[in-house]
RNA sequence: GGGAGAUUAGCUCAAUUGGCAGAGCACUUCGUUUACACCGAAGGGGUUGUAAGUUCGAGUCUUUCAUCUCCCACCA
């Protein structure tokens, strides 16, 4: 097929600030973001993580979206169906808290509006600030099927929640009741025991005097003093010589008074503090087992709001930390005090609001984890889910093999409302209970208040976007399970254990076969981006000056699956560099095209070495790429065609074509030019996952096949056109010239100056003979004359041995003897090293037996090229340097 | 307390199954040759954190120690 282009228009730079918008909508408008453009291909789907509705892009976004826009574009070019799905989360805590510091600073408060009124707010603050980040993702390039974009909060959507809940109660696997739990008295809310996190933090270990019934007392230690107030007990470890006779005795509970045991248990660590140990069953987890192993009475000294309750005696009322500060102080009054020291330890603190979590009973829902876990656990055992990085594996069991059970219920108001009701039965308001997918028929049920985790319904994602429940329909068949899920390692707990748990339970397939994880953008000294630090990137920022492909490019190719990326800035710099030298590339190779251009590679009888040297080095590069890609290894594959575009193409190839191109010879010509065309178009291929908008723009300004390069044909290697002679050949071509630049800047010879050479071809005549022109372009030799294979070594000449080539630079007047003697002296030294290495190791039996076929035959062949270097720079320095 | 990762050039990072340790930035010297100075040429810079082991051969596998980071866990 011949292909002719218009050669007139192409822009000396990529103007990407023009073409992205323009390329996006085209691609967009042609449908070629859905997966019906491979109708017949296989499926591949990739379900997007669903960013915050409100949330803003960061460069956390802008990374998963690189990954996957890779990975849907590669497989779209493959044939398949790819289909990449996108959509938004709710974000329950995340987006109520935005809502509620907007009616704050209207000088109002979501109770004060009621919840009918507040959630009208938060779905109008969704609709104004929603777009956003769809839109930012589209800057990115992101070629996701936007025609299925899902919403957590969409009717579907919240059917399978639904569903699930219902359905989940029917097995018994949901319960109701008072727990204690991790509270969050600032979001007024339970949280799960993932969304607390616990830091190191310096606070005070109070020491204080436990008064006896019977008179005396017991030291105690604790770092928080107002849960003195709720204790039940005075626990000592039975073996304490110090403390084991005051079991059994009673305790008085400081300042206000209330009769308590001591009890033994050897969970108390007589090293640690004191040795006793107060119990407060309300108020600590430890504390609460127990409470349940004693059957010791629990208290609960704390309102919702983290102040405390008529249970508290005088300080009924006081925040939690005005009541530690004032018991202490009449504790202090009252003598009971020993003392205070600083001590170390981890405080809970809520993930999204900051402030101490507080263990407190109130009644919540929770799922039975155990049975469900087991399922999720033996997928990833037996092979139907793999995780990349494998090592991601152990800590997936480890969790799920030690869960606890999920507490699903939020009482927030923004997301999936349980669907429970509640009747008075026996003078209990809540003294029935309905679950159901509608309101129970009847007079007096009341709906239930609290809403779900919002991880919820983010774990149901690659089910309920595909229509689940409705497991009959054409998109469920084709769309579940999905193929790759690619998301942080962060979020691995949160998000993908989910997913698999609730996809193997319901639907008894796993919901994807392959996870990959990556790792944290971090800045350049690997620090967490902070407003705090004010290190914070903007990715927008950085396409706004770079163009968006730099930026993937970079994000791409800096680190390896699962590890955490340190983002240089430097490096999109010289990616957006690279973008240059693409561009330009296509430029050479556009200008020099003249009309009609038969597309494909000529047969390879037909090709010059440095054509079959390039056809080679590319197909090794297309296999190279192919594994790299098999096994996720972008970054790897990427860097790697960078390295053959700008170390090999460019340099040597393009311009050592140059020389056909300019020349008379049509015939040389034309075969040039589809060599070029054909590698390039290769190049673009390749490079399209990773930089969508350049190669796509820069395809049009060559010879092409096809429509878009977004739909075109990913490149398969072809092993017949590897060729080690043609690459053997032009690694010596090579070789040379480098020798020869080399020779001139040493003799400071002036880079315009076209010197002439004289060759001593060895072994290769013909091909120094046919390829002398190479010289003249890339070390600007003038004429190179071929010696016979007995003439002398000319005289006041410098030399450079290449294998068994040697060249001549005649310098005329220039040549310093001694100079010349000391430089091939040094290149004897060095060649005499190599050939003693090189030979230690052939000597060696073990290395000769043992090591595969072409790593020996290498060795030997290196070997002889070194031996045939040793012996030209020999009868050099015997005629130079007597 | 348990687990994971990292440690390679001054800095940021690669190195796919064990097979001649590589890039970019920075540095030195030089050069505008009609694709590209957003470029090109030549160069300096490494005991791959430590100590041992396995192997013909180790950045890569095993073990020791050190330093840093992260995750998990109920010591007041």
């Amino acid at each position: 097929m011949a292909q002719a282009i218009n050669q007139t228009d192409m822009p000396s730079t990529f103007d990407y600030e023009e073409a992205e918008d323009r390329l996006y909508e085209w691609w967009e408008s042609n449908g070629w973001f859905k997966p019906e453009v491979n109708k017949d291909g296989e499926s591949f789907v990739v379900p997007m993580p669903p960013p915050n509705v409100t949330g803003a892009l960061h460069l956390g976004h802008a990374l998963f979206s690189s990954l996957e826009d890779l990975m849907t574009r590669y497989e779209r070019m493959r044939g398949k169906a790819a289909l990449w799905l996108p959509g938004t989360d709710h974000a329950g805590i995340a987006t109520q808290l935005q809502v509620e510091k907007l009616l704050q600073s209207e000088g109002t408060s979501r109770v004060d509006v009621g919840r009918e009124e507040f959630l009208a707010r938060t779905w109008q603050w969704k609709e104004e600030k929603g777009g956003r980040i769809q839109a930012q993702l589209r800057k990115l390039g992101a070629s996701c099927d936007w025609s299925r974009e899902r919403f957590t909060l969409d009717d579907g959507l919240s059917e399978a929640v639904t569903e699930v809940f219902v359905r989940l109660w029917e097995q018994g696997l949901i319960y109701r009741g008072p727990r204690l739990v991790n509270w969050s008295p600032g979001l007024m809310t339970a949280v799960s025991d993932l969304e607390v996190e616990s830091k190191e933090e310096e606070v005070l270990l109070y020491y204080f005097k436990y008064p006896l019934k019977d008179g005396g007392y017991l030291p105690v230690a604790t770092t928080r003093p107002e849960t003195i107030l709720g204790d039940t007990a005075v626990a000592v470890n039975p073996e304490d010589e110090r403390f084991k006779d005051y079991i059994g005795k009673t305790a008085i509970v400081p300042i206000i008074g209330r009769e308590i045991p001591v009890i033994g248990d050897d969970y108390v660590d007589m090293e640690f503090g004191t040795g006793a140990l107060k119990i407060t069953p309300g108020h600590d987890f430890n504390d609460f087992e127990l409470h349940e192993k004693h059957d010791l009475e629990l208290i609960n000294i704390m309102n919702r709001d983290a102040t405390l309750n008529e249970n508290a005696g005088d300080y009924a009322g006081m925040d939690r930390f005005d009541a530690r500060k004032q018991l202490w102080a009449d504790m202090e009054a009252a003598d009971l005090t020993i003392k205070t020291e600083k001590y170390l330890t981890r405080i809970p603190r809520s993930q999204r609001g900051g402030e101490v979590v507080e263990p407190l009973v109130s009644t919540q829902w929770f799922i039975k984890m155990d049975d469900i876990a087991a399922k999720a656990v033996k997928a990833v055992r037996e092979g139907d889910i793999k995780i990349v990085p494998e090592r991601f594996t152990k800590v997936y069991y480890h969790w799920l093999e030690n869960i606890q059970d999920w507490c699903i219920s939020r009482q927030l108001w923004w997301g999936h409302r349980i669907p429970a009701w509640y009747r008075e039965k026996d003078g209990d308001p809540e003294g029935e209970i309905y679950v159901g997918r509608e309101a129970p028929k009847g007079d007096g049920w009341v709906p239930e208040e609290d809403v779900l985790d919002t991880w919820f319904s983010s774990g149901l994602w690659p089910m309920s976007t595909v229509g689940w429940p409705n497991e009959d329909t054409l998109d469920y068949q084709k769309h579940y399970p999905a193929d790759v899920l690619e998301t942080g390692h962060d979020i691995l707990f949160f998000w993908v254990a989910r997913m698999i748990m609730m996809g193997l339970w319901f639907t008894d397939k796993p919901p994807f076969h392959t996870v990959y994880l990556h790792g944290l953008v971090r800045d350049k000294e690997g620090k967490k981006f902070s407003k705090t630090i004010g290190n914070v990137i903007d990715p927008l920022d950085l396409t706004a000056e770079y163009g968006t492909d730099p930026l993937r490019f970079t994000l791409i190719t800096s680190g390896t699956p699962g590890n955490d990326i340190n983002l240089d800035v430097e490096r999109v710099d010289y990616n957006a560099r690279f973008i240059n030298k693409i561009w330009n590339m296509i430029k050479l190779v556009n200008m020099n095209l003249d009309g009609e251009l038969e597309l494909g590679l000529p047969d390879k009888s037909e090709l010059d070495i440095p054509s079959r040297w390039l056809v080679s080095r590319q197909q090794k590069l297309i296999q190279s790429v192919q594994k790299l890609f098999d096994n996720y290894l972008y970054g790897e594959a990427g860097n790697q065609i960078l390295s053959f575009m700008w170390d090999e193409f460019a340099p040597w190839y393009l311009e050592i074509a140059k020389h056909n191109l300019y020349g008379e010879n049509e015939a040389e010509k034309t075969k040039t030019r589809r060599v070029m065309v054909h590698v390039l178009d290769t190049c673009l291929r390749l490079l399209h996952p990773f930089m969508p908008f350049m190669t796509e723009e820069a395809w049009k300004y060559i010879p092409h096949d096809g429509e878009a390069l977004i739909i075109a044909k990913w490149p398969e290697s072809d092993a017949t056109l590897i060729d080690e002679e043609a690459e053997s050949q032009m690694m010596l071509i090579m070789d040379m010239i480098q020798a020869v630049r080399k020779t001139r800047k040493e003799y400071n010879v002036d880079p315009s100056k076209r010197i002439t050479a004289l060759v001593a071809p060895g072994s290769q005549r013909a091909l120094l003979e046919k390829y002398d022109y190479a010289f003249g372009r890339l070390c600007n030799v003038a004429t190179i004359e071929l010696l016979a294979d007995d003439a002398p070594a000319p005289e006041n000449s410098a030399s450079a041995v290449v294998r068994d080539s040697t060249i001549y630079l005649p310098l005329e007047g220039m040549l310093d003897v001694e100079k010349e003697c000391e430089r091939l002296t040094n290149e004897r030294e060095k060649v005499t090293a190599d050939i003693k290495k090189r030979e230690g190791k052939l000597a060696n039996a073990g290395f000769v037996n043992n090591a595969p076929e072409p790593v020996v035959q290498r060795e030997r062949d290196s070997l002889a090229e070194s031996q045939a270097e040793l012996q030209k720079i020999d009868g050099l320095l015997a005629s130079l340097c007597q």
